[in-house]
DNA sequence: ACGAATCCTGGGCA
DNA sequence: ATGCCCAGGATTC
C-alpha cells in the first residue's frame, strides 16, 4: 500500500536530524526509518511524499503517530508566535519542524537512556548495533535485514560487557538495570504515567537508573505524549540563557534553573511548551551546526 | 543548594 | 603525536 502527503506538511530531513528520533537513514533520495517493529519508507516525487512500509498495512496511520500529523501545524505556529513573538524567525526559518511522537515509550526510554554525555553520531551507532544485536528481525530486503527494538525482557538480560563491547560504555548498566526495574514494576507501568500529572510522572521517571531531570523530559515529550515537558540539555540551556532569560546568564545548570526554565515555558507557552521548546532547542542546534561547518 | 569529579568513547583541535 | 575538550547528563561526594 502507498499513499502520499503534500510535501509542506512535514519536513522529514529536519525532524529526524533534530534529536527527535535515532533510527532514520538517507538512502539516495529516500529515507527509511525504523520505530519499534515497524520499517517506513519515505521519498519525495514532486510535491508530495510517497510513503511506504513492509511492515505495516497502513503507512499512513503509522506516518501519523510518527509526526503528529493530526496536529495543524500552522495552528501551533500561530499559537506559538502569539505567544512570544521571537518564536516567529525561527518558525519562519523551519517551517516545516514538527515534534514527533515515539510508537512506543519503552523504546524511547532506552533510547534516551544512551544520549547523557554523548553525540548525536555515536548514539545512532549505539542503537544500531543494540538492535541488531539484542532485537528480533521484521523484515528482509536482499542481503539486508531490519531488526525491531529489543524489548525490556530482552534488555534485562543483556549482559554489562557484551554492551560495554557494542559502546555503551558506562550507560550499560543504567540500560539494564533500567530494564530490570520496568520488569519488576510490571507492564503498564511506563504507559501509567501518561494519566499523572507532569511533575508527579517526572519524579516517578527519576526513579529509574540513569534517568535524571532532562532524560525524564525527553521520554515525557517524546514517548509519553506529555506536551508540558521541557527537556533542557547544553542546546537548550545556550539558548534560553543568551536568547530568552537573560538573568540566567553566566549561571549554571542546576536543579534549581532547570525547574525555573520549565515555568517560565509552563506560564507563556501552557500546553504548547513542548512545541516551543522543539523550535528552539532545533534553532540552537541547526545555528551550531552551520557555524561549525564555515570553520 | 551548589560545585566538582567521575564515568565510556570518539572526534576535533591545538 | 599527544593531550585536552566536548558531546543532547546522571550520580556521588
Amino acid at each position: 500500500m502507498r499513499v502520499s502527503i503534500p510535501a509542506w506538511e512535514f519536513d522529514l530531513p529536519l525532524c529526524v536530524r533534530s534529536g527527535q528520533a535515532f533510527r532514520w537513514r538517507q538512502n539516495g533520495a529516500q529515507w527509511i526509518g525504523l520505530a519499534d517493529a515497524e520499517v517506513l519508507k519515505v521519498e519525495p516525487r514532486g510535491s508530495r511524499w510517497i510513503v511506504q512500509s513492509p511492515t505495516s498495512e497502513t503507512p499512513f496511520q503509522l506516518l501519523t503517530r510518527l509526526f503528529r500529523l493530526e496536529v495543524d501545524l500552522k495552528k501551533v505556529q500561530t499559537e506559538l508566535i502569539r505567544r512570544d513573538p521571537r518564536w516567529a524567525e525561527w518558525i519562519e526559518a523551519m517551517p516545516g519542524l514538527r515534534l514527533m511522537r515515539w510508537l512506543s515509550a519503552e523504546e524511547c526510554l532506552f533510547s534516551f537512556l544512551c544520549t547523557p554525555a554523548n553525540n548525536i553520531p555515536r548514539i545512532t551507532g549505539m542503537i544500531e548495533r543494540l538492535c541488531e544485536r539484542y532485537g528480533e528481525p521484521i523484515a528482509h530486503e536482499g542481503e539486508m535485514t531490519y531488526y525491531g527494538f529489543p524489548t525490556a525482557t530482552q534488555l534485562a538480560q543483556a549482559d554489562e560487557a557484551t554492551l560495554r563491547e557494542l559502546g555503551f560504555g558506562y550507560r550499560a548498566r543504567n540500560l539494564i538495570e533500567a530494564a530490570q526495574a520496568l520488569q519488576e514494576r510490571g507492564d503498564g507501568w511506563l504507559d501509567s504515567l501518561r494519566v499523572l500529572p507532569y511533575w508527579d510522572a517526572k519524579k516517578e521517571l527519576m526513579t529509574l537508573p540513569g534517568v535524571g531531570a532532562k532524560v525524564a523530559d525527553c521520554v515525557l515529550l517524546f514517548g509519553l505524549d506529555n506536551p508540558l515537558a521541557v527537556p533542557i540539555d547544553t542546546h537548550m540551556w545556550q539558548a534560553v540563557s543568551e536568547w530568552l532569560m537573560p538573568d540566567l546568564k553566566g549561571r549554571s545548570l542546576t536543579d534549581r534553573t532547570y525547574r525555573q526554565v520549565v515555568e517560565w515555558f509552563h506560564e507563556r507557552f501552557g500546553e504548547w511548551s513542548g512545541w516551543a521548546h522543539q523550535y528552539l532547542f532545533t534553532a540552537h542546534l541547526m545555528g551550531k551546526e552551520m557555524a561549525s561547518d564555515h570553520a
